[in-house]
DNA sequence: ACATTAAATTCGA
DNA sequence: TCGAATTTAATGT
């Protein structure tokens, strides 16, 4: 079992918890190692435990109607998804795979229940993240049609670095243009365009095979101001 | 799509 | 084990 030092850095939900409720977490998760490439879950499959990152790139990604693959997040260190099918005891409606080597933190279902059922810090921390979501879908629902490729970008930035989601997310990211491309919607090249115009107003720093955040609230706020400019 | 550059790996001493 | 040579990966245009 992970003593609970352990447990405070690989779930950041976990510090809140109280004492009986922190035991449970403790016994409820299995960390997991999964190299670059392989599967975490396949969409359809019933597959139980609530997912965290430890350490890593996780891409969550559906196939749409007409069967291309999107990508909904990169989930990196700090981050939990899966919740959703979770508590809905039904099969995955996406897959997730591993971008690079991986160290994945699984929570059984039966412990997330009695979370669910029992703890207030836990549906707390529960109801922020899907609102957090929730906020990052409508926000792109509503720019779908702008299709500012650089406001595309800076969204799927801004989301993996989202302070509710990852209170204490390095700025760091290791990510490749490509995948900031495929989280983004847009292809690589677009990704680059998009990048170096976020480096040029000191958001970020570009890398090789990387990036670092320098202005995590200015990308946050980038959709809203760059819309506001495209009105004026 | 192609050219360039950075990093990772292999290989010979 | 060191570093040059080769291959692979990421980036720039």
């Amino acid at each position: 079992m992970i003593d609970k030092d352990r447990l405070h850095r690989i779930a950041v939900w976990s510090r809140e918890l109280r004492a009986d409720e922190q035991e449970r977490a403790r016994s409820g998760i299995t960390e997991r190692r999964y190299p670059r490439g392989s599967s975490v879950c396949e969409m359809g499959k019933v597959f139980d435990p609530w997912i965290g990152v430890v350490d890593g790139l996780i891409s969550v990604r559906s196939l749409s109607a007409e069967g291309k693959e999107i990508a909904f997040a990169g989930v990196h260190a700090g981050g939990w998804f899966g919740e959703g099918s979770v508590l809905k005891d039904e099969p995955r409606r996406y897959e997730a795979i591993a971008l690079r080597d991986s160290h994945l933190a699984l929570l059984d279902r039966r412990t997330f229940m009695w979370l669910f059922e029992h703890s207030a810090a836990f549906n707390r921390f529960l109801v922020e993240q899907l609102n957090e979501r929730l906020g990052h879908f409508m926000a792109l629902l509503e720019n779908d049609r702008k299709l500012d490729s650089t406001a595309r970008v800076a969204r799927a930035l801004a989301l993996m670095m989202n302070p509710v989601l990852y209170p204490d997310a390095d700025r760091r990211l290791l990510i490749t243009q490509e995948e900031v491309g495929t989280f983004a919607g847009v292809s690589r090249p677009t990704a680059n365009q998009a990048l170096r115009e976020l480096e040029k107003r000191g958001i970020l720093r570009r890398e090789y095979g990387g990036l670092t955040i320098l202005k995590p609230d200015l990308l946050q706020a980038f959709e809203t101001v760059d819309a506001l400019k495209g009105v004026a």
